[in-house]
DNA sequence: GATGAATGAGTATTCATTCAT
DNA sequence: TATGAATGAATACTCATTCAT
């Protein structure tokens, strides 16, 4: 049961039309955005408990809007989810650019810092939202980009070789679930002090580690249970 | 509105003394500790969402004398916070046996990875739980032997001098909210892993830190904050 | 925390305005209705421990639509407070109008006769239904008309001059709290012959009285605790 | 299922034994006594809802031993309104002595307010307790003194001929339950005033009353199902 | 006999989801 | 298409009563 998230969830519609059904469907986008919009607020401040009602109520939309664009809370949470990953895939981009490969590795750090001392819901990273294709596709590449970014500093001599890019989400998202979001009463250079911490972890010169994660695809399962409840 | 942990509340005035007191006594003591038994389970598999129905189901005993012995559900969490915690500060104890600061440091997160890799509990250190007097001075024991640990590696030039208990402390939880627990399907030699890796971080010759948890107080508020929802 | 009855507490943020609306509202206004009416007859036969699916069942409606209206049982008790309340001043009221005094005065028993025989809830007038605004002012308005009429009659010598109001609805209250109800078993009969009994009490040449209900508002607060249990 | 209430629950006992048996007998009936004082103290601040295991404690013994002493809730109940009835049987005696017929029908009405202000539970008088055979017997003892007393003013012309004992038996029941009693907030010169002008009810010269209490027996119906809840 | 531990039925309330309008 | 009324499953907690010790 992983639901998928299309931006419209009426893809029969014909690209043009007259005005009337335009409106209704920029209309109906504009619900859409604004359920999630609220629904990332009130997940962020009241966990996955939060309610439908509630949501509906900062959206400025009824309930039934709410479940005419996501069939479940479940599809509501992906979308959630979808939505985060998506900043954060932004701004991981940018760290890309960075030609040093050392510098390139703090980025990734940086950035997480940035992203996720702000929007703080990994912890839904379980059940359907974790099987969700879309949500899948956008870890996939998020985790591409890391993987990338390790490489360049391994091979500029900048970062360790007995590790992968799973060691470094483990790291991050470790990170990441030890502090509260900046809107919950977290600090910004805290965040910023751990991420420099976990980035540290990965120089050159390190103990001497046991075998790690097997594979992509197992890691990526140990991960996914990593429900930290649920 | 802490709830304490004393080992039995005795809710109906025990007068306690001769033994065919304590023949009962031993049952209901048992039957309370099975009760907490159960509770590390489910809330291990459900969060603190899970039902005290299903608790008490566990424990082979009817959802009464789950409210026996603790009044509220919150009480419970409390007890098996405590439960988890004194498991954890006596695996500490031994690390601090250990001679060589280097090692003794390493044996640090040894035990977290030997304890959290089973119980992985911590995230419900929200609320409740975290004002309980029994959890705080639990918390303050372990915190302690940590503080002590790391100052010794660094008078030996084992750690850096810029890292604190609370960093510490940090990267442990961090790594404990990023793995399942071994009966979750988590794997023993990931544990090791990732916490070895946590230790480096602490290694001397890392990157420049920004101010880090202000003190010692403020650090333990913020760290108790960090309830990853509700 | 008084709940207070509006007629409709719309919790969803009703629009109201076109007659669409109008169409949904009134079933849920008939619903509501539903729920008052078959509260009444639940407390009316268990008391204010009335489970509240037992109302809903009786209203034809489920629990859900109950709390929709009502978000406690208290605030449901004081929307039947409220009602038979108005019902009693509507019927004190035609007793208002009648000319000569002392039949006045007979016909505000009268009236009590009618109205409690039927329904009698007034003993649970205590917590929060005491404390709510609208119950007050009900019920300080049927007070004033009972202290109205009482004077009439005082005026005409048809009442002994050293009764106040709250004899008067003490005396009333009172024999309310005898018989049972009519549609309980209570004989219209005995409520007449008991009323009249009442009224009696009134009449001049009586005892020697000692001090009575100190002020209005205390007595008021008095009567207000009279709550028989709880 | 009306239970019966023997002062001692083991009727089969003989008079005499052996001191050990008799002192473990003088145990019990302490026990029970103050069993009997614990819930009539409970049941006046809580009503019938208070809950067993308080009056056990309050009583100083187990629950067990409330439950060896009475096998229901209900049971006590009806202990506890013999008690009451007995006591007030007691003061109904005095008034019996008193020579001059105005006089004796004031102190019915002094007793009354002496008793009732102090111990209200006429509420109880419902269910299973209404239907005990000992609170039938004192109630019909009551019933008797009051007729007698009300007779004797009514042929010394202190009273209305056309009142019964029933009448007399409901207005002082009706009075008994608008006011507090003492222990609860309520003032007993209130309750003085109060019966003092029920009192005056009966005085010669009112209104023509409409037929009354048909008979002895479905009066007592009557009056018996006037249970004011559950 | 006395005790209090254990039990489980019962009750208020919340909230995801459906559906008539 | 949007709304919000209705529904009922689910859950914490209380308390009368039973029964092993």
């Amino acid at each position: 049961m992983a639901p998928s998230t299309s931006p419209s969830p009426t893809p029969d519609a014909p690209a043009g039309g007259d005005d009337g059904r335009r409106v209704r469907r920029s209309d109906a986008e504009r619900n859409r955005a604004r359920v999630i919009a609220a629904a990332m607020e009130t997940f962020a401040e009241h966990g996955l408990d939060a309610p439908v009602p509630e949501i509906a109520r900062r959206a400025g939309v009824g309930k039934g809007t709410v479940y005419r664009n996501f069939p479940t809370k479940e599809h509501l949470a992906v979308a959630v989810s979808v939505a985060h990953l998506r900043r954060y895939e932004a701004l991981l981009a940018a760290a890309v650019d960075v030609e040093d490969p050392d510098a390139a590795l703090g980025a990734v750090f940086a950035a997480a810092a940035e992203h996720l001392s702000r929007d703080w819901v990994l912890g839904q990273s379980a059940g359907a939202v974790a099987d969700d294709p879309e949500v899948r596709d956008a870890q996939g590449r998020i985790r591409a980009i890391l993987a990338a970014t390790l490489l360049r500093a391994q091979a500029a001599g900048a970062a360790r070789d007995d590790v992968t890019a799973d060691d470094l989400t483990a790291l991050v998202i470790g990170v990441a679930r030890v502090l509260p979001p900046v809107n919950r009463g977290g600090r910004e250079d805290l965040w910023r002090r751990l991420m420099l911490l976990a980035r540290d972890a990965l120089r050159p010169g390190g103990s001497a580690l046991p075998a790690g994660f097997a594979g992509a695809d197992e890691a990526r399962v140990a991960m996914r249970d990593a429900r930290l409840r649920r």
